[in-house]
DNA sequence: CGTCGTGTGCTAAATTATTAGCAGGGTGCT
DNA sequence: AGCACCCTGCTAATAATTTAGCACACGACG
């Protein structure tokens, strides 16, 4: 009834999800108050309740409370995330989106991870080959 | 008045920005029918009219119609897209971003491509020590 | 010239999203 | 037991969104 919806998230839904893949898992209480401007209790779990509905969320009774858990892994979801930033942004360039990555945050990088994604090219080069 | 509520996107806004950012600029002929379900052309502008109304795209007159163009610099978006991705996904990591992408496409990537973002990483190397 | 097609602006209505508020249930504390 | 607190489910109201529909402008063309 409601399949062909469940792909369109609104505002606070995507906002609950982004939170909840964030933590990986989230109570009603830890997910409001992450929230930009924390809207009433009821108002959140009215939206998780929802978001279960839709499948995107399940829960699991743990001793009083609730706790949400993405339904889809989050690696599937960051895949698709990931998907849709390349066609939007970058058209569909992976190296261009990795370039960005690499010039935006170049101070952040430590010599280390630079070393280990050196290696992860060169072993791509040969997958490649 | 509404600056405030300029960050909001509500889902069909979302899908439209994306699919000018997705083209560079776009008339609402071209962003109507890349809509995922089309509705009526009046819906289409409406929406591109309050875009614009919350700053987030501008429009040129091109002859007999309007062709809208993004505030933001793509630049910009694809900055704050990929800051708020990173936090969601990667825990703020750029090495797993970058990581996930190479995994992803890797059979996407040529190798002068590889060869390329190796080179981004040896400069990268070099600036940061 | 009339009229068809495609563009625009506007506004009011329909549909969705979001919230507040009430009615429990359970646990711990005095 | 009686009370305070935090959780749940639900439903009805409010706020925001998305849509349809009308009026008008302009160029192309029989």
């Amino acid at each position: 009834m409601a399949k062909n919806k469940s792909i369109h998230l609104s505002r606070r839904e995507r906002q609950i999800m982004d939170i909840i893949y964030e933590l990986g898992r989230a109570t009603a209480a830890q997910v409001r108050c992450r929230l930009p401007d924390p809207p009433s209790y009821s108002a959140v779990r009215a939206m998780l309740r929802l978001l279960e509905e839709k499948g995107h969320l399940r829960h699991r009774q743990d001793g009083p409370r609730y706790v949400f858990l993405p339904t889809l892994s989050r690696d599937k979801a960051r895949q698709s995330a990931l998907k849709q930033l390349l066609r939007t942004f970058f058209d569909g360039s992976t190296e261009g989106a990795v370039a960005a990555l690499l010039d935006m945050e170049s101070s952040k990088l430590s010599p280390g991870e630079l070393d280990r994604l050196a290696e992860l090219i060169e072993r791509a080069k040969k997958e490649g080959r």
